[in-house]
DNA sequence: GCTATTTGACCATC
DNA sequence: GATGGTCAAATAGC
């Protein structure tokens, strides 16, 4: 009923013109990063250990921790390039059939639909809630000829209407692991919720604990999340849904606006209850659960930005910006990495 | 009565 | 034409 009165609302900003010079700037914070995570690499690899210490006294896994950002800094941004160099934008894609809203027939809707041959911007698989930390409302449910015996379910920020908010979630049970629920998002969160926003993790945790959740995905395909050391989840989030929320959303430079969104309880379906909820939001806070998969490759017009781009996000012991953010910002926190406040990134802040 | 979910239909895209 | 994403009326739950 609410979401009638703005259906037609929506319909017109459906596609946001990008930022052309994103792409550019995401790679050099890229490069940035990939120099600071090498210094890292040094620092931990040539920095005298301790007498006593055997070889393998670093945090375990560090090493390939490391490499995978390397390696996922430089698939990120040479997918960039690629990008970049193509003129992409999405350009290739059809507009929706502008107007045809048939001047006949049923006064039925403007009609946003169309079809994504894209990659989520994120997706995610998981054993646990289904609970993200963001208030979502279910618009529609499909078989899907993929996976015919499990339906996909369609989620839509709960601030749409009152917000405008683009961002949407596709939830489907696995085929191989009824138990395990792939949940993909589309979209940036625009909507903003004063009543929860926590702008501080505290800088509690100690280094080797950083290493906890650095996931870089391929640009067009899936890369597992590699969890090592469950860390410690600050104080500041009892619901861990909600400290991965916060984490992954990190940013520190996203461009003016206050990206933010609500953190009211998801409202999940009735059908697949047994939970939702990234495996890497889970592992993060200490969660038992399964694989996580981050998939970056959101057309620019999912991407406020004007990029599209691989995702990483760090544990652990840094300051939040006052814009916390959730899942969905982390399209638009990507082009600042290697910014002011990057070293926070993966929580090595010394 | 209000809000969320269900579900068939519509429509864009492939 | 097939498929997938979204709309919106109908329904259910509070």
């Amino acid at each position: 009923m609410a979401s009638s009165a703005s259906g037609g609302a929506d319909g017109g900003g459906r596609s946001s013109p990008p930022a052309a010079a994103a792409p550019r700037a995401v790679v050099d914070n890229l490069m940035d990063l990939r120099e600071r995570a090498e210094m890292l690499r040094n620092m931990l690899q040539g920095s005298p250990t301790p007498p006593g210490t055997p070889a393998d006294a670093a945090p375990a896994g560090t090493s390939e921790l490391i490499d995978g950002i390397m390696s996922s800094l430089s698939s990120a941004m040479s997918a960039l390039d690629t990008a970049d160099a193509g003129g992409g934008h999405g350009q290739g894609r059809r507009r929706r059939r502008a107007g045809s809203v048939t001047g006949s027939g049923p006064q039925r809707r403007s009609s946003t639909a169309r079809r994504r041959s894209h990659s989520p911007f994120v997706r995610t698989v998981t054993t646990s809630t289904l609970n993200d930390g963001n208030s979502w409302r279910k618009y529609g449910q499909k078989h899907i000829q993929d996976s015919p015996n499990n339906p996909r379910s369609y989620y839509r920020c709960t601030h749409k209407p009152d917000q405008g908010c683009r961002a949407t979630r596709q939830v489907q049970a696995s085929d191989d692991n009824p138990s395990e629920f792939v949940i993909s998002y589309y979209g940036q969160h625009t909507c903003r919720d004063p009543s929860t926003i926590p702008l501080v993790i505290e800088a509690a945790a100690p280094p080797d604990d950083c290493a906890s959740l650095i996931s870089f995905g391929s640009t067009m395909g899936a890369s597992t999340t590699t969890l090592a050391a469950p860390p410690q989840r600050p104080q500041a989030f009892d619901d861990p849904t909600m400290f991965i929320s916060r984490l992954v959303g990190y940013s520190s430079s996203l461009p003016a606006q206050d990206y933010r969104c609500g953190s009211e309880e998801v409202h999940s379906s009735s059908s697949p209850p047994a939970g939702e909820l990234a495996a890497a939001v889970g592992s993060a806070a200490g969660m038992t659960t399964s694989s996580a998969t981050v998939v970056g490759s959101a057309p620019a017009e999912y991407w406020p930005g004007g990029t599209g781009g691989d995702m990483a996000c760090g544990h652990g012991a840094g300051s939040f910006p006052s814009s916390p953010s959730s899942l969905g910002f982390m399209t638009g926190s990507f082009g600042s990495f290697g910014n002011a406040g990057d070293d926070d990134m993966f929580g090595f802040d010394p």
